[in-house]
Order: structure tokens, then C-alpha cells, then sequence
DNA sequence: CTCGAATAATAAGGCGTCGAACTATCTTGC
DNA sequence: GCAAGATAGTTCGACGCCTTATTATTCGAG
């Protein structure tokens, strides 16, 4: 190991004096997975408590950013996009239109659904925070080379594949 | 791209489309690891669920048993090193001793604090359910190969290291 | 057509976590 | 030695999310 130990390394060394017949490498790598999750959430979240918002309800509103104009959909594909439960997706579109920041308008189409839409505030709120958002994700992986990160997103992309 | 689109393929097509001026190559990698960090998180529980426990009550477990003999530590180590709220690990400890999982013990040394310690059912659990953790945790990288393993756990190593 | 099943959104209640306030105990500097 | 501040653990209230139950509307088979 070229590098110093880290905090993860002191934990599989607890583990290897105590549960010597365990193959503890996946484990390890869940560690740090683990943590830099934690960091990176953290560090991401920052952005958005710059503007008032929390990551859920900035994904609200990147969702009708990037579906297009009009910048409308229904609270179930909403849900279903944000991996949320419908309970939870009403929860958040209160705390946004209780801000402004979106409008529920009736669906004459189907009257059981709903259309939520960005309003003007939201649009400029959602434009504003996902370029400082975007520009921060990049940040937090300049410590990687270009490979490495070429590495990182194929490796994440493979893992995700053999998931399903 | 030899791989075919997945989902966030999918989504940064959209914000390429809306949003050309952004540089996207750091949001899909996130978003990959979010939803690869999703679906780990809930591969993992099924284990700890199928001895009915949470993901948050075998950590304490794991923190007391990998501290070996006799297997003690007191509330705020418990919470520093599974970077939980005091009052966090109040709650958690509330449960676990009442499942009979751990017990507190008075601190004659400080009286302000107290010595949690597994109970030999507790020892006899978390040793039961780590053996199949790990090796669930085993089958969750499979996919990768051995190079791809070493090669995520370096970079994730690199990054933990750079957001200090 | 029409009535039962499916779907959309919400309401109600529970759970785990956090931050702030509180109590008890220890440590330190005079 | 003793007062002031630090530290350990808990309690309390709030928050965000989930699951289950409820109401309104639409779909579809006979």
C-alpha cells in the first residue's frame, strides 16, 4: 500500500485481528463507498442551502427544468422519476408551492392528476442553482485525473448494470 | 460509448439539450453514484432486515464487537465513530438493549457516562450476521473484475482523501 | 351502458434522525 | 478547595420520509 492508512483501513484491521476468516476487500471498499457518499451528499447539499432549497426539493425542480417547456408534469411521474413515494412527492410540492416556486394547475384531461409547473421564480431559482451546482460537482472530482474519472463513471455504470 | 444508454444517460441527455452550456461529464458520474449507492444501500439492509434488525443497529453491533474483548464502549465513541448525533445513538441504544441485543453498564471511572457492552445474544448476532454480510457485500462487486475492484477502491480512496 | 377494478392524489400515523435545552458530573485555574 | 467551564448522556420538539387508508376519477369487460 502506497498510500497512508485512512479511517476505513483501521476499521478491516479491527475486523482482521477479530473475524480472521472473513474476506474482508468488498467490505472495504463498502467503507469508503460509504463515507465519500456521505462527504459528497454534504458537500452537494451546501450549494442548494445557499439558495434555501434541500437536495429533494432541488431535484423537484431540476425534474421540470429539464423535462422542457412548458416545465410541467404530474406529481406521479414526478414520484416515480425522483424514486419518492407519492405521499412524500405531495409532502415536497407543498413546501414548493408554499414557496412559490411551483403551481399545481388542473389537468382537464384527466381530473384525477394534476399538472405542477415551474413558475417564473422557480425557472430563474432552478437556472441559478444547477450552474453553481453543476460547476461544484466538478470541483469535488478535480482530485481525479481525466482516466480516473473515466474510470469512476464506467466502473459505477457497470455496477449499475449487473443490478438490475 | 460501447454500452448501451441507462438512465442517467437518459436524464443528462435532457439537460444537454436544455442546458448546452454546461459541462455534464461530473453530474453523470454523480448521478451514477447516487443511484448505484441507492440500490447498494437496499441490497445490504435485506440482510440485516432478514435478522431483523436495521442497517444503523448492526453498526453499533459492529462497533462493539470489532473493539473485541470485552466487546464495551461508551455512548460517545459509539457516536463519533458512526458519525451519529448523541441524542441519535440515545435512540438506537434504547432499542437494541431492549431487543436484549446490548446492555449499559454503570462507568465507575466517570459517572457522567456509561459502558455499553454486547450481551452474549448480541455477540452470537452480530457475528452471524456479518459473516453473511460480507459475503453479500462480495457478491454486490462480482461484476467487477479484480482489476475493476482495486481500481474503484484506489480512486474512492483518493477522493475520501482529497475532501478532507 | 354499467359496475368493478385500477389509478391519482392526499390524509393520517409511525419511525429515525437532528438540534437545542437540560441535568449530572468532572476538570482546571486561581 | 471551590467556582467556572467542559463534558456525558438524555429529553423534547421538529422534520422528512414511509406505509396504509381514503376519496375522486377513469378504464374496461361483459
Amino acid at each position: 500500500m502506497t498510500t497512508p492508512p485512512d479511517d476505513v483501513d483501521r476499521i478491516i484491521e479491527q475486523w482482521r485481528r477479530e473475524r480472521p476468516d472473513l474476506d474482508l476487500d468488498a467490505m472495504a471498499t463498502f467503507g469508503r463507498l460509504g463515507r465519500l457518499f456521505g462527504r459528497l451528499g454534504r458537500a452537494v447539499d451546501a450549494t442548494f442551502a445557499a439558495h434555501g432549497l434541500q437536495r429533494g426539493e432541488y431535484d423537484v425542480l431540476a425534474a421540470l427544468r429539464r423535462a422542457g417547456e412548458p416545465y410541467e408534469l404530474i406529481p406521479s411521474a414526478l414520484a416515480d422519476t425522483l424514486m419518492l413515494s407519492r405521499a412524500g412527492m405531495t409532502n415536497r410540492l407543498d413546501r414548493l408551492e408554499e414557496a412559490g416556486l411551483v403551481e399545481r394547475r388542473a389537468n382537464r384531461d384527466d381530473r384525477r392528476s394534476l399538472r405542477v409547473a415551474l413558475t417564473p421564480e422557480g425557472l430563474r431559482l432552478v437556472d441559478a442553482v444547477t450552474t453553481e451546482h453543476v460547476a461544484n460537482e466538478s470541483r469535488l472530482l478535480s482530485a481525479l485525473s481525466a482516466g480516473e474519472r473515466a474510470a469512476l463513471d464506467a466502473i459505477a455504470r457497470k455496477l449499475l448494470r449487473s443490478l438490475d
